[in-house]
DNA sequence: ACCTCATATCAATTGCTGTTGATATATTAT
DNA sequence: ATAATATATCAACAGCAATTGATATGAGGT
């Protein structure tokens, strides 16, 4: 169905431009070592906070992590083999030519 | 070395740019199934000429794909395994936790 | 209550990049 | 030579998303 077709590959697109950031990738390779408190995260990808806190709500909207309040501090966490899930589904469409080629040169 | 990890970083954000836009992944799965002229790519994606053309240099130029002229075509060629090669960089930078984490909440 | 610290929100700006329309180049056919 | 086809280039434009600066919220400590 060209329908499911095109959604399918709108929402991986969106799911790739996620990744496809350069503090956003690092605040995944941060995590994933465990969680982490949004300042433990601030300093090691150094930008600011508040920019922290806007990748970090991305991250939130789309899946990539979950939060948890304890206390003044929230704790990211990076959801298990989200990544790897994201990567194997581009991989798949990349690899499957479900389009149709009727032209002719 | 901070510097060698900050241009890596952005390289591989680079790459996955590339990879992370619609018309883009859908060229990408049309020519899994081998390489296509133009025109063909053109049919499939159902994009203009012009942005086919656009888009065809964007991945050129990243390497993800060849070109040969052959007569009045210009075929594309996906280069292989080069998305799995991405993705597995992708992949293994999200794992390697190489930031510094000094702070302390 | 007040102050401080951690985090989030909001408005404004900037910069990039996908898209479009028009035109150029190159190759083949008549 | 001229026309037609295939592809590329160029110059706007448009829209989104990252960044910035200022402010708000909320929890603990004093």
């Amino acid at each position: 169905m060209l329908a499911t077709k095109t959604i399918k590959s709108r929402e991986l697109t969106q799911e790739l431009r996620v990744l496809a950031d350069e503090n956003r990738l690092k605040i995944i390779a941060c995590l994933s070592s465990g969680e982490k408190c949004v300042c433990q995260l601030t300093d090691a990808v150094d930008i600011p906070q508040n920019l922290m806190s806007h990748h970090l709500k991305v991250l939130k909207k789309y899946g990539l992590v979950t939060d948890e309040h304890r206390g003044r501090w929230v704790y990211y966490t990076l959801k298990p083999n989200i990544v790897e899930d994201i990567l194997a589904k581009i991989e798949l469409y990349c690899q499957s030519n479900t389009l149709d080629i009727t032209s002719h040169c």
